[in-house]
DNA sequence: GCTTTAAAAAGTAAATT
DNA sequence: AATTTACTTTAAAAAGC
């Protein structure tokens, strides 16, 4: 009988320290991320749901933390990208995006694709760049989302695309390699959806 | 108009089948030119037929997988040139192994660009998996018929996981049927 | 879970030229 | 900057780790 009840203590324990590890990683990648203290919380609500959930067996503890919090900043508008989130995490890419993708179908958390706008404060402010500017970029994203052109597109390469293109439009020009390096895709990414977007929006240039 | 339905393309069949016999596969890679046998990766051997063309796994058990092909004929086709060819290396082959499809993957072509944002929440955000930071098709879990279904912004679509020939003819009409009801085809 | 096989869709990426 | 190659997703079977 006392065996049990070590047995039960260890358990316990071990848990216990398993759910302090994974808060304490999701709070090291949110601090690193920059990310306010309400979507740490978020990230470790959907984590503690996740643990009940029996959602981790087969999964690794980081990954779990790093997926939540991936939701977590999708949750409340702030998104980081897979490839930003995967700079602070020690999981790679690939196994986050799964482990989301398994996460929020289990969890039932109905996230809607990110809007590339959510983007465009963070990017532009990394650059520097005007509110005029700023605008115009979701002015462009809005009007070519609306006419079908964001579908299968990354959000990422979209926003990195219009915030170029405003950048021309208001005389505040940034280069392609610049946006590329804050928006994380590349300059042939950004050439494409750049085309896309202002012959969509009838621009002269 | 051109029907949905009549641009269904069958891309790919996966079979599954069994000669009754068990084999030696380090012997078999021997014997058949062209073989792959690598055991410390997989314990299948891998042998393409050229006409149709196809790729077949086979395993000690004496069990085959084939697929590549492009239609069940293809698939019986392809099949038959290896049991042949068991035979011709006196291993005994049984008179019409049974062969079962597993899984068919077609492509088609709804004819309409597709707003994907759009058709993620009207199909419910439940049955659908939109990320396409991560992959630039929809995927839609159908019920009846039970299949995978793959949307793209250009209107382009694939079936997969029906095990039969007309699950995918039953999948276009439902979801071509959907989309319309959400009056977001066109 | 993973390993291997094949095929389509479209986006993204990296290596060559 | 254009080409080429390659990887992302879906399904399914096989034997074994």
């Amino acid at each position: 009988r006392l065996r049990k009840w070590q047995e039960r203590i260890r358990t316990k324990d071990a848990g216990e320290r398993n759910l302090q590890f994974a808060l304490s990683e999701i709070d090291r990648m949110a601090s690193a991320l920059g990310v306010p203290r309400s979507v740490r919380e978020v990230a470790s609500v959907i984590y503690r749901r996740a643990l009940n959930e029996d959602l981790i067996r087969g999964r690794s503890i980081e990954g779990v933390s790093t997926a939540a919090l991936y939701a977590a900043c999708r949750k409340e508008g702030i998104p980081r990208s897979l490839e930003e989130i995967s700079d602070v995490s020690r999981v790679d890419r690939k196994e986050i995006g799964r482990t989301y993708r398994y996460i929020s179908q289990e969890l039932g958390l109905e996230m809607r694709p990110v809007d590339p706008q959510k983007y465009v404060p963070r990017f532009s402010s990394e650059l520097g760049l005007s509110e005029e500017v700023q605008s115009k970029a979701n002015e462009i994203i809005e009007t070519t989302a609306e006419q079908g052109l964001l579908s299968g597109k990354s959000p990422t390469g979209y926003a990195a695309a219009a915030i170029y293109a405003a950048s021309l439009l208001c005389n505040e020009k940034k280069t392609q390699r610049e946006v590329a390096d804050v928006a994380q895709v590349t300059e042939v990414t950004i050439r494409n959806r750049y085309q896309e977007q202002i012959e969509a929006m009838g621009i002269h240039a | 108009m051109t029907n949905p339905a009549d641009s269904i393309e069958i891309q790919n069949v996966v079979a599954s089948t069994g000669i009754g016999q068990e084999l030696d596969l380090e012997a078999l890679a021997e014997d058949l030119p062209g073989a792959d046998f690598n055991p410390d990766n997989f314990p299948g051997l891998v042998y393409r037929t050229q006409e149709p063309k196809a790729a077949a796994l086979i395993f000690r058990s004496g069990k085959i997988v084939c697929t590549g092909a492009k239609s069940i004929d293809d698939v019986h086709e392809a099949l038959g040139i290896i049991f042949e060819k068991l035979r011709g290396l006196q291993i005994p082959v049984e008179e019409d192994p049974d062969i079962t499809v597993q899984n068919i993957v077609s492509s088609a072509d709804l004819g309409h660009n597709l707003n994907l944002n759009a058709l993620a929440i009207g199909l419910g955000l439940e049955d659908v998996e939109y990320e396409p930071e991560q992959f630039p098709g929809l995927v839609y879990r159908m019920d009846e018929p039970e299949v995978v279904i793959l949307l793209f912004g250009s209107g382009k679509i694939v079936i997969t996981g029906g095990k039969r020939t007309d699950d995918a003819e039953g999948a276009v009409e439902e979801i071509v049927e959907r989309i319309e009801g959400l009056g977001l085809l066109g």
